[in-house]
DNA sequence: ACATCTGATATATAATTGTATATAAAAAAT
DNA sequence: ATTTTTTATATACAATTATATATCAGATGT
């Protein structure tokens, strides 16, 4: 639509792109109907206000007017609390996103918050890293249990044994990719599809 | 309207009100029509993106999407590099604003616009003090002066000639005032009218 | 008293939004 | 493998709402 207005629907969609989250699952946490949310990252529509305030604290962003003097500043900031993910491996990608997705639809049943939040921290550590395929499988098996903690009887418990298991993969990583490199994931030099962020 | 969108238009109104801009200079330089100003600072319109960007542009204002872990450095940010006048009597006040609109008008008409930055540096320099009644003639006669020239045949020696003016009552006031210490401007109470800012 | 500038408002038009549904892609199951 | 089910995004249409144009009433200053 306008062309202003272009940088900051892109900053939504990638906002939520990295939190892998679907546009019926923001739509829900915003309130606003899934179907304006396409438009919306289509840049089909020049949307109004509370739209972008609903769905920006959906995201966990917030809308603010900064003086052209401090933009700078205030981009740099921005960037320093985004945490910019490393390629991975679409497979390792795709087990990494069902696992946050797991751990929001946690969120909304268990009271185990603080569990929750040392799972989340463990994962985000996880995610630091460009972890190779050999690692495959093991992650598959770890998400699996992520997704089976809902129907848990002891959802505490289950939820910190995944933070271990996490963890465990976490530090062998790291120390296997320091000890001898590893090839880093393939990177396209083009793709068909559109691509997340340059 | 809508009890969320508040805090950006009230920031929109204040923003207009320290650049003691009218409803209808921002109009034009935003592209969005006057009423429209007015609905929007009253919140009476759940205005689109564009209009805000637009808006907002218009007052040196950038909108950005901040992480919410970041926001407290922005605003910190953001009140450094936002000036705060201090109180001002209001007829004092009133010579102050005038000069600024004048300095704006004269922007966009006159070629000097490395002594229209200058003249804008030493009216802030100005504009730090909280001026004494005692110079409200001087005041009004440099306001005056300022004001002619648009009508003058040598612009840049008239903006450079009204600097000094400016440079010269600054140093004076900011003399008398620490020699002597004076009284501040009137500060009431409570105000019938809405308030500036708190 | 008059001219000018301020912010507010009525109306027609144009656009977004909500509801519901469609299409496409991916996952699961047989 | 192929069919079925689920999920993810896109779109059609009606209702609601913002926006542009024009005009208004009030304040301010000359």
């Amino acid at each position: 639509m306008s062309y202003e207005t272009q940088p900051i629907v892109d900053r939504i969609k990638e906002a939520r792109q990295a939190k892998s989250m679907s546009q019926r699952e923001l739509s829900k946490l915003a309130g606003v109907p899934q179907g304006q949310i396409s438009r919306i990252e289509s840049n089909a529509v020049d949307l109004r206000l509370s739209s972008l305030i609903a769905i920006a604290n959906a995201l966990d962003l917030e809308l603010a007017l900064v003086p052209r003097k401090a933009i700078t500043a205030v981009q740099s900031i921005t960037r320093q609390t985004t945490d910019h993910r490393p390629p991975q491996y679409p497979a390792i990608g795709k087990e990494l996103s069902h696992m946050q997705m797991a751990l929001r639809s946690l969120r909304t049943q268990s009271l185990a918050i603080a569990q929750a939040d040392e799972f989340q921290k463990a994962l985000a550590s996880l995610n630091t890293l460009s972890i190779p395929t050999d690692y495959l499988a093991q992650i598959r098996n770890v998400r699996k249990a992520v997704e089976q903690i809902t129907k848990s009887q002891n959802q505490m418990k289950a939820i910190t044994d995944a933070t271990k298991a996490i963890t465990y993969l976490r530090n062998n990583i790291a120390h296997s990719t320091t000890t001898q490199i590893r090839n880093v994931p393939p990177k396209p030099a083009y793709s068909l599809e559109e691509d997340d962020d340059a």
